[in-house]
RNA sequence: GGCGGUGUAGCUCAGUCGGUUAGAGCGGCGGCUUCAUAAGCCGUAGGUCGUUGGUUCGAGUCCAACCACCGCUACCA
C-alpha cells in the first residue's frame, strides 16, 4: 500500500455557516486523510469553499456589501472552524484563488478549442422565482413546481457544453467498474440519470453578465460568466496543478471524493465527462453519503436545527461528537441525529466499554503492579486469542474504510474492545490478587500487560477516528510519542511492543459518563 | 409527473450465490461480579422480515403489483 491518496470533500457553498453535514463530510475525509498517512500512502486532503453564484451576489445586494466581502466572511468562518475541530486538510481552496479562477479559464478554453461548446439562442419559459428556464418537467400544469407561479416567455443566448453525447461510454464505464460510484444505490441511480428517458441533455454552461456578474468570465466571450457547477468541480484539478504540476499524475490517480447524496449529478455525470473532454483521467471512486435528519426532520436553516459543530464539540468534546457522527451513520444512508442518540452512544462505546476499559485496566496496574507495565508470564490460549484478535481487527478496518465503510470500521474496533473486556473477566486479575501466590502473581501481571497491549495497539487503530484520545491513552501507557511513524494496519500485529517497567499514569475519566438529557414531554 | 432509494425485534442496523428453529449492538428484564466511569460479564427478550399475489421442493433473499416514508428532477453535505 505504497501508492498515494487525494481525498477531497465538495467546496462548501458560502450562504451558510458550517452544520453537521458539513461536518460528516469533513470528518468523513479527515478520518480516511489520517488512516491513509498512517497506511504509509503519500497523502492530500482537498477541503474548500465555492463562493461564486446568485446566491451570494444576491446577499451581496441586500446587505450593500460587495459579493467578495460575502464570500471573505464565509470562507472564513468554514476555515476557522475546521481549524478549531483539527482537521488536517494540506489546502483550503476557494474558488476565488487566482489559480483556480486561471485554471477554470483554461480548461474551458481547452473544451471551447475542442469544438464541445456551442452557442445557441433559446426561447423558453422563464421562472423568475428560480432564476432559470424551465423544462416540461419543472412544471405541473403550465406552473412552476416549486414557486407554484406562471413563468414568463424569454429569450436568451447562451453557451452549452455538449455531454449528451456522452453518455453511452459514462454508462459503460460505470457497468465496467462496480465501484466507481459508490455504494450501489448512487450507481444505479447515476444509470437511471444517464438512460435515455430521464431528458437529461446538455449542460448550459454560462450565465449572460446582464443577469449574473459574480463569477468567472468565459475565456471566449466577456460577456458571460461561467456557470457555477463548472467552476466548481474544477477545484479538485487546481488544486493538484493540473495538467502538468509535480504531483498532478501521482495525486490525480489516486483521487477520491466524497459527497453528499444531494451533488451526486455534477459529480457522478458532469465531472466525468469534462474529465474525459479535456484529456484527463477519471477520479479512481466518487463516495456518496447520507443526509443527517436532525430530530427526524431535515436539516434546514427555518427550522434552526443545524447543529453547529463548535457547540458540540464544547459541549461534549469534538472527539467524542465525530465518534457520534462515524458511527451512527452507515455510509450511503440517511440517519437521525438526535441530542439523546448522541449521549446514549457515548455513554455505551466511549465511557462504558473504552474509557472504563482504560480506567479499570490503568488502575490495576497501578494497585497491583505499582503503576509500572508488568512482566509478563508465558502466554496462553486466552492471551493468544487477544494477540490475534488485534491485527484480525486491524485488517477489517483497513478493508472497511478503503471501501468507505466508516461505521463498521468502528464497529469492528469497539468488537475488539468488547473481547478485551471479556478477557479481564476470564482471568479476573483482582481476585488473582488477592491470593498472592507464585502463580496467581503470574496471572496478575500477564492478564494485565496483556490488557495494556491491548489498549497500545487499540490507540493506533482509533488515532484516525479518534485524533484527541489515542494520544492521550498512549500517554497513560507511559509511551506518548508512540504514533509517531506508526503504520497501520501493519503494526497492530506487532505484539508484546509495550516494555516491562514502563510507568504508566490512572488519570482522570477518559470520557466522562454524561447525565441523559430530560425526555421532552 | 419522471427517476431513484428505503421499509427486518422498542431504537439503530446485519442478513453473502434463495435452504435446517431470522441475527448483532443499544435500551428493557433476570443473575454474577467488584479491578473500573452505578462501569464489566452471563442469560433473556419471541419481530405476520411494509402489503398482496407469483416463481420454487423451499424466499427476508428472485418476479409483479400496491402502500408508506424519503431523495433527486441542473447553486442546500
Amino acid at each position: 500500500m505504497t501508492g498515494a491518496f487525494y481525498v477531497t470533500t465538495p467546496i462548501y457553498y458560502v450562504n451558510a455557516e458550517p452544520h453537521i453535514g458539513h461536518t460528516y463530510t469533513t470528518v468523513v475525509v479527515d478520518t480516511l486523510a489520517r488512516y491513509h498517512r498512517m497506511a504509509g500512502e503519500p497523502t492530500f486532503f482537498l477541503t474548500g469553499t465555492d463562493e461564486h453564484g446568485e446566491k451570494v451576489a444576491e446577499v451581496a445586494e441586500q446587505r450593500g456589501e460587495t459579493p467578495t466581502a460575502v464570500a471573505d466572511r464565509y470562507s472564513k468562518a468554514f476555515r476557522s472552524t475546521w481549524d478549531e475541530l483539527g482537521f488536517s486538510y494540506d489546502r483550503f481552496i476557494r474558488t476565488t484563488d487566482p489559480d483556480h479562477v486561471a485554471m477554470v479559464q483554461l480548461i474551458l478554453q481547452k473544451v471551447y478549442d475542442a469544438g464541445e461548446i456551442y452557442f445557441q439562442e433559446y426561447e423558453g419559459l422563464y421562472c423568475v422565482g428560480c432564476e432559470r428556464f424551465l423544462t416540461e418537467r419543472d412544471m405541473a400544469d403550465g406552473l412552476c413546481r416549486d414557486h407554484d407561479r406562471a413563468p414568463e416567455r424569454r429569450k436568451e443566448s447562451n453557451y452549452f457544453f455538449r455531454i449528451a453525447k456522452h453518455f453511452n461510454w459514462l454508462s459503460d464505464t460505470i457497468e465496467k467498474h462496480p465501484d466507481f460510484i459508490r455504494p450501489p444505490g448512487f450507481r444505479k441511480e447515476t444509470l437511471a440519470m444517464l438512460r435515455e428517458e430521464s431528458g437529461l441533455g446538455d449542460l448550459c454552461i454560462s450565465r449572460p453578465k446582464d443577469r449574473l456578474s459574480w463569477g468567472i468570465e468565459l475565456p471566449f466571450d466577456g460577456d458571460y460568466v461561467c456557470y457555477v457547477w463548472f467552476d466548481a468541480l474544477i477545484n479538485y484539478l487546481t488544486a493538484v496543478g493540473y495538467p502538468d504540476g509535480p504531483d498532478f499524475e501521482r495525486l490525480w490517480g489516486a483521487a477520491e471524493h466524497v459527497i453528499g447524496k444531494d451533488i451526486l449529478k455534477p459529480h457522478a455525470i458532469f465531472w466525468p465527462i469534462l474529465l474525459r473532454v479535456i484529456g484527463a483521467p477519471l477520479f479512481r471512486h466518487l463516495n456518496v453519503h447520507g443526509h443527517w435528519n436532525v430530530d427526524k426532520r431535515k436539516v434546514s436553516k427555518s427550522l434552526g436545527n443545524m447543529i453547529s459543530p463548535l457547540a458540540m464539540k464544547q459541549r461534549y468534546g469534538f472527539d467524542a461528537f465525530r465518534y457520534v457522527l462515524l458511527r451512527d451513520m452507515v455510509f450511503g444512508l440517511d440517519a437521525n441525529f438526535t441530542e439523546a442518540g448522541l449521549v446514549a452512544r457515548i455513554n455505551a462505546d466511549l465511557a462504558n466499554n473504552l474509557g472504563n476499559l482504560v480506567s479499570r485496566t490503568l488502575n490495576m496496574t497501578a494497585r497491583y503492579s505499582g503503576g509500572r507495565v508488568p512482566q509478563p508470564g508465558a502466554p496462553d490460549d486466552l492471551e493468544n486469542e487477544i494477540a490475534e484478535a488485534a491485527p484480525r481487527t486491524a485488517a477489517q478496518v483497513d478493508r472497511h474504510l478503503r471501501r468507505c465503510e466508516v461505521s463498521r470500521a468502528l464497529e469492528a474496533i469497539f468488537g475488539f474492545l468488547d473481547g478485551v473486556n471479556r478477557y479481564l473477566e476470564t482471568r479476573a486479575p483482582w481476585k488473582a490478587a488477592r491470593d498472592g501466590g507464585e502463580e496467581a502473581k503470574r496471572l496478575v501481571s500477564t492478564s494485565l500487560y496483556t490488557a495494556c497491549e491491548a489498549l497500545r495497539v487499540t490507540a493506533l487503530m482509533i488515532a484516525p477516528f479518534l485524533p484527541a484520545t489515542a494520544p492521550a491513552i498512549l500517554e497513560r501507557l507511559g509511551i506518548p510519542g508512540a504514533l509517531e511513524g506508526a503504520r497501520l494496519p501493519d503494526d497492530v500485529a506487532r505484539w508484546g511492543v509495550l516494555a516491562p517497567g514502563t510507568p504508566t499514569v490512572k488519570g482522570p475519566a477518559l470520557f466522562p459518563r454524561i447525565e441523559p438529557p430530560a425526555e421532552d414531554a
